[in-house]
DNA sequence: ATGGTAGACAATCTA
């Protein structure tokens, strides 16, 4: 059984690509970021046919979190319990579409069921924004819904855009972020990820591709793919009895390339 | 050369 999670900047834009890489991977789950679409706009049709269940959380044209799955689609969770709100500029706070997760393994697999997290973490723009404090805020209380519970037998993945390198080698250039104050490197953003590994979620990928050079997002700009300038900021955390069922796991870079790529690209784990 | 990309939606906003 193989699952996969990825921001595709658009599902619309980027219908025919997800299309074919779904069967050309032959993944059973897919959770998607920045849908980018609300619920009339989004393509059910071509998942139906694909014979995937899918759920979608959106409620603008930004963000938009979704997942397909063959193997079940079970107890579907808009957002968590606990998720902040955010409003600015006087708009009214809202519940934003960055969270949705549900139960899956349920039919058609050997595998155990788990519970799945589709997650777009709010990108905090810069160190000063409000966007940064509403990401470390947001965080936090994943941390505080994902933990409470979280016990030996517990199976959960953590599935999604981080919009954070934890490491020093999940960026190109340490001295570029640094020497510009830019975000996703700061320590703030650091100590919530690690909270996460801390209470025993584990990336499935990093110690079977580990870095430097190993990344998830390249900016359209400035060659930042031909020239491999990339970030790791998609992640799929498990809980330890879910990691212990994985067999494989990797990063699809192939992704990138071809006319009209998303900037992140597919990561993938493998149940045995 | 003071820009360069991409996608939402249709003047800017987001990343």
């Amino acid at each position: 059984m193989k699952f996969a999670t990825w921001n595709v900047n658009s599902l619309r834009a980027r219908a025919d690509r997800v299309e074919d890489w779904l069967d050309e991977t032959d993944a059973d789950v897919l959770t998607i970021q920045e849908t980018k679409c609300r619920d009339e706009n989004f393509p059910w049709g071509m998942f139906e046919m694909m014979g995937y269940q899918v759920a979608h959380f959106g409620i603008s044209q930004w963000n938009g979190v979704a997942i397909a799955s063959r193997v079940g689609l079970d107890d579907v969770e808009y957002g968590f319990a606990g998720q902040p709100e955010f409003g600015k500029n006087g708009v009214d706070p809202e519940v934003e579409a960055r969270a949705i997760s549900a139960t899956v393994g349920t039919k058609n697999t050997d595998v155990e069921p788990f519970r799945l997290y589709s997650l777009y973490v709010p990108n905090g723009r810069s160190l000063e924004d409000e966007h940064m404090e509403y990401k470390l805020r947001f965080l936090d209380a994943l941390h505080n819904h994902v933990t409470e519970d979280l016990t030996d037998t517990t199976r959960v993945a953590l599935t999604g855009d981080w919009n954070i390198a934890p490491y020093d080698e999940d960026v190109w250039d340490m001295e570029f972020f640094l020497n510009n104050g830019l975000t996703h490197v700061s320590e703030p953003e650091r100590a919530a990820f690690r909270a996460f590994e801390d209470s025993g979620l584990v990336d499935v990928v990093r110690p079977r591709h580990p870095g430097p050079e190993t990344y998830t997002y390249w900016d359209y700009q400035r060659l930042r793919f031909p020239k491999n300038q990339g970030m790791r900021i998609d992640f799929i955390l498990a809980s330890q009895h879910l990691a212990n069922d994985v067999t494989d796991a990797w990063i699809d870079r192939e992704a990138r390339k071809g006319p009209g790529p998303s900037d992140h690209v597919p990561v993938v784990a493998e149940l045995g």
